[in-house]
DNA sequence: ATGCCGGGCGAAGCCCGA
């Protein structure tokens, strides 16, 4: 619930935040140095789909606009259930409107936690995971799509190297054993790739006492 | 083919994640 989160936290550390949130499941946000403006709270396409899992912002730095997408995308285990429309849903209301967002020509970055295991090279064992829902052909099918209206991965356009994960299971010593997924991703739009300088994945806090079981990805884009 | 972790919720044990 948003207003369970730490606001005062991170403004005292000098940050804005634009926080969607429901109890138990799901939440996500957007923080910023500089003013937010043009938040957008729900993903288009569905108004009765009430999970907390999409907010937008707008904010201007160097005095050009710069949109932030953060998501929690579905993750739609079991697939024989309808969590596996959902998702494949949700990801379609994504594509459609990740192409309007491309009419605004600006630098745009799609960030979260996609659920989507894009290629066999982000996976330690790609047979395993053939039929689960981050792996799915049709789930992948729809990540390219959006790749394909001319969106980059941005971890991919810096980085050649398979076996580059954000994600561990905290079970059966997946983190010791490196048996890993990259499910979390930087999508840039043509006009924040043009500005991309640096990518990466920053193993350090999964590694630390009590750590989520994703760790951060980030990237530096410059004027 | 999942529930061996781990967190949330809420005060025990279930639900959920990926």
């Amino acid at each position: 619930m948003e207003e369970n989160f730490p606001r005062d936290a991170f403004e005292d550390a000098g940050y804005e935040a634009a926080v969607v949130g429901q109890k138990t499941y799901n939440g996500v946000a957007i923080l910023s140095r500089t003013p937010l403006e043009d938040v957008s709270r729900a993903l288009p396409g569905d108004a009765s789909d009430d999970q907390a899992r999409y907010v937008e912002a707008a904010t201007v730095l160097d005095g050009r606009m710069v949109r932030i997408v953060s998501i929690y995308l579905p993750n739609g285990n079991p697939t024989d259930s309808d969590r596996f429309g959902y998702k494949l849903k949700w990801m379609e209301r994504l594509r459609r409107h990740a192409a309007r967002l491309l009419a605004n020509e600006e630098p745009t970055v799609l960030a979260g936690d996609f659920n989507v295991i894009p290629e066999d090279g982000d996976v330690h064992d790609p047979a395993a995971w053939r039929e689960d829902a981050l792996f799915r052909i049709e789930v992948r099918r729809r990540f390219r799509e959006i790749l394909h209206l001319g969106y980059t991965d941005a971890f991919r356009a810096l980085h050649r190297e398979l076996g580059r994960y954000t994600f561990w299971d905290y079970q059966k010593g997946a983190w010791q054993k490196d048996f890993g997924l990259r499910i979390d991703h930087l999508i840039l739009s043509p006009q924040s790739a043009d500005l991309l300088t640096a990518c990466d994945i920053d193993k350090g806090p999964r590694g630390k006492p009590r750590a989520s079981d994703h760790t951060p990805i980030w990237c530096e884009l410059s004027v």
